[in-house]
DNA sequence: ATCTCATGTCGTACACTGTACTACATCGGC
DNA sequence: GCCGATGTAGTACAGTGTACGACATGAGAT
């Protein structure tokens, strides 16, 4: 975090000629409005400067470079991802898992803000500061010293964009088409055939491997189950420490 | 997991006809190559083509697409990732910190496969079925239900592509170029004076901010001490939920 | 009211991308 | 020796990001 510079000089109108159409907030809301309708593989210049009415290189006075556009897009989903201001709980694992669910619920709408996309600066707009600081917040009744308490932080941030990339995200079996199944279906039992693989052989059995998968998989938990389940996990450990910590500080 | 079709029917060599010159797996070690040394970007047909000594369009009669070639590529990187047969502990929790660490340490070295770049069918192929055997064996031990096996499998995976994803790739502070530093230090200036932010302003203080961020962070734990530290409050948490479950099934 | 000129707008051009279409080269089986 | 399936490519096309330069605009100075 903190890297790039979202905000160039331009926040000063620099007086003595001409004012500017659009305003970069418009142009990343537009840039949006595509990525959300047709994927963000539609977002090109061409197509945002005809949404706004402006020809291509007009993007380029407001806008560095395609990747800078990126990174105004991530910006304007940070904000999104924002809690409510005061609903936040003194609580600091309830606070904490509020920012959790509401930044996977953002990310899951926006799947493309979750991947890397502005590998730059994204990070550092004016928004991810302001998320930034609520989670300082969330974690301030810890008494944690403050390289922990940033640790921590960074820890909840990392398991929501990992849960949302690998678990929401990834496509599961049932995204296969219904023609292309028996094809994977044969290319899974020649695998299993080696012998390579014995757990996954125990796992599926010899019979419609098919239904054994999505026996297991409607047997266990939801999403939003795993996603609450890992959470709990990780704050678990965190409060251990914590209580360790504390106690180990009150002897002194 | 499980979805899109790694390996089409070539495998059979279909005789009655010419022999290819390459091979699947060539042609991803090419491209393997060039992405490794100049950036995923630089991965284009022709220029891997090039690399084989080969004309562009030949590429097209080993691969679909130029997203089929990212399968490929995930899959090559899915093979680097898998612990070395036989060293895997019958203790379940240090199965899973190997194989976390295996995985870890892949995911930096090759940083676009942790980014979704194949959106279909990268994670099937057949080395990632081997990581998941691989994970199967590691959490034998545990006891659990099957569907909580998968649970806690897929927790640590979406573990580790999230701290790789956030933590180890995103650039920090210290990629900050030295004449951008200014620009920036003035727009962190200026965000902090709307009194928005009382915690990041007690966190960084009114002095030198950039000196009070590095001494933070330099105070605080490593990367490699934070991956561990996770991933060990994970593995808390799933052992606490373990020996739970394993008193109640004693009970009857 | 006119002039000045920094700023905003944008048409054209270029190098480069993935890949559809097509023609041709190659070689195992008859 | 021939056939025909298969491997190898050249050409072409639509579409990309963006460098360059010409032009339009309108606020401040005269």
């Amino acid at each position: 975090m903190l890297s790039g510079m979202p905000e160039p000089v331009w926040a000063r109108p620099d007086p003595g000629a001409r004012r500017p159409r659009y305003t970069r907030a418009q142009i990343a809301a537009a840039a949006l409005a595509i990525a959300d309708a047709e994927g963000i593989d539609a977002v090109t210049m061409r197509r945002v400067a005809t949404a706004l009415d402006a020809g291509t290189m007009t993007l380029y006075h407001y806008v560095r470079s395609k990747s800078d556009l990126f990174a105004l897009m991530q910006d304007a989903i940070m904000e999104e991802l924002l809690v409510p201001p005061d609903s936040l709980s003194a609580d600091w694992r309830e606070a904490l898992t509020a920012i959790a669910h509401r930044a996977r619920a953002s990310f899951v709408r926006h799947p493309w803000a979750v991947r890397g996309i502005a590998t730059d600066g994204g990070a550092a707009g004016p928004h991810a500061l302001r998320h930034f600081e609520q989670s300082l917040a969330a974690v301030a009744g810890t008494g944690l010293p403050i390289a922990d308490k940033l640790d921590l932080i960074a820890m909840i941030d990392d398991y929501v964009a990992g849960f949302v990339l690998k678990s929401d995200l990834e496509p599961g079996p049932e995204a296969i088409p219904a023609e292309a199944a028996p094809a994977i279906a044969a290319y899974l039992d020649e695998q299993l055939r080696t012998g390579d693989y014995p757990h996954l052989t125990e796992l599926l059995g010899d019979g419609d491997r098919w239904a054994a998968l999505a026996g297991i998989l409607g047997s266990g938990p939801t999403p939003d189950e795993r996603f609450a389940r890992g959470l709990r996990r990780l704050l678990d450990g965190a409060a251990g420490d914590i209580s360790r910590l504390n106690a180990q500080s009150a002897r002194h």
